[in-house]
DNA sequence: ATGACTCGAGTTTCGAGA
């Protein structure tokens, strides 16, 4: 089974990439985020023509997760059980499914903005709750796996230089803490192979020649239970699909799995 | 080759992304 995570920037502008990808990838089970439209919205059709239903978590101009599956689609699950609000409502960032046997999250972490703001603490209270919120899962016979857009670089070596992010969200030891908690439930960090260069990068910014200067950052990550890391045989990153005119600002991590 | 932001709302410019 092919199972991948991708931040599409736009399932309405990204529409015939994504159509395309799933069909040249053979992908069975894609995560996608910042989906950035409504749910009414949703290209539920076209997907359904190559054959994916779709488990959709969206509400309009931002943010917004789905679960495409090929192998089957239930115990879908909305939203962050217990996950906090931002200016009083509960932002569509979280939705899970069971596909073929596989159980996955997809999530799109708050961004954070700035560290002190109002958005980094509701960055950490948010990856808190996702830990409660997998836990159970996390320690189950079934593979598992928390598939998505984290927001935060685990380590140094996971952005391309280190001293351009002093003072910046995504590397503090306090956004590091809450995924090593995340971690601490069981999961493993499924670190994808580079296609080029030598550190598996997942999003690079659309200015500044980011992306052919590999000036990236590992941001999109797996994190499988036990039974998820044994059946993982495979995990890179496609960064030919970064390339190009429309392409999204992140690339899709793709994991192969032995079930 | 991989090339100097992009997206959606919505009206002319802006918030957000990270």
């Amino acid at each position: 089974m092919r199972i991948a995570t991708w931040n599409v920037n736009s399932v309405t502008a990204r529409l015939p990439r994504l159509l395309a990808w799933l069909e040249s990838s053979g992908t069975d089970v894609l995560c996608i985020q910042e989906i950035k439209a409504a749910e009414e919205a949703f290209p539920y059709a076209e997907l359904r023509e190559l054959g994916y239903e779709a488990a959709v978590n969206a509400d309009g101009r931002w943010n917004g997760v789905a679960v495409l599956s090929r192998v089957g689609l239930e115990q879908v699950v909305t939203g962050l059980p217990g996950g906090p609000e931002y200016d009083g409502v509960q932002e569509p960032r979280a939705v899970s499914a069971t596909c073929g046997g596989v159980r996955v999250w997809s999530v799109y972490v708050p961004n954070g903005r700035e560290v002190g703001h109002a958005h980094y603490a509701y960055k950490l209270h948010w990856l808190e709750a996702l830990r409660d919120a997998v836990s159970a899962d996390a320690d189950d016979d079934r593979p598992f796996a928390v598939l998505g857009d984290f927001n935060v670089a685990p380590t140094d070596e996971d952005v391309h230089d280190r001293s351009a992010f002093d003072g910046l969200t995504h590397v503090t030891p306090a956004e590091r803490a809450a995924l090593a908690a995340l971690r601490d439930t069981g999961l493993t960090d499924i670190v994808p192979r580079p296609l080029k260069y030598d550190r598996p990068f997942t999003y690079w910014d659309y200015r500044q020649l980011c992306f052919p200067k590999n000036r990236g950052m590992r941001i999109d990550l797996v994190y499988g239970n036990a039974a998820f890391a044994r059946a993982h045989k495979d995990a890179y990153v496609d960064r030919e699909e970064r390339k190009g005119k429309g392409a999204s600002d992140h690339a899709p991590v793709v994991v192969d799995l032995d079930v």
